[in-house]
DNA sequence: AGCCTGACTTTGT
DNA sequence: GACAAAGCCAGGC
């Protein structure tokens, strides 16, 4: 992520902004997000701009961004694999074996969320 | 410019 | 039901 867009945006930015944008205490997978910005085909390049989204400010709250099966698969890209798991919880998310529980329903989808 | 990698997802065996 | 492979896009070297 040396250069962005010749708009001075790349599809990082959407989605770290999305990511702000989700609420607290709930959580969306990557699919998701993908397919709000478009790029439902590549849900890769979403946890990919969560990667560079270590030196993005203001912070970009990726632990509430988990894969399609609610599994905390980027916790070790924290800090520490077990920040992810501190921070859900103090979401008042359950977090059971690198899962969310009750995952479906703490579920945002952005694409439903913000189309309302 | 070309090849490799990556925090996913879906589908097929 | 579990495992394997492919597809996707963008960034890094």
């Amino acid at each position: 992520m040396k250069k962005a867009s010749t708009d001075g945006t790349s599809f990082f930015d959407d989605v770290y902004a999305v990511v702000r944008m989700i609420p607290k205490g709930r959580v969306t997978s990557y699919g998701a997000i993908a397919q709000y910005l478009g790029t439902k085909l590549s849900a890769r390049m979403v946890g990919w701009a969560m990667n560079a989204a270590h030196n993005v400010h203001p912070t970009v709250p990726a632990h509430r961004v988990v894969n399609r099966n609610g599994m905390l698969t980027g916790k070790h890209h924290f800090a520490t694999p077990t920040l992810m798991e501190e921070l859900l919880r103090k979401e008042k998310i359950e977090v059971k074996d690198e899962k969310v529980v009750n995952f479906q329903e703490k579920f945002w989808d952005p694409s439903r969320e913000l189309s309302l």
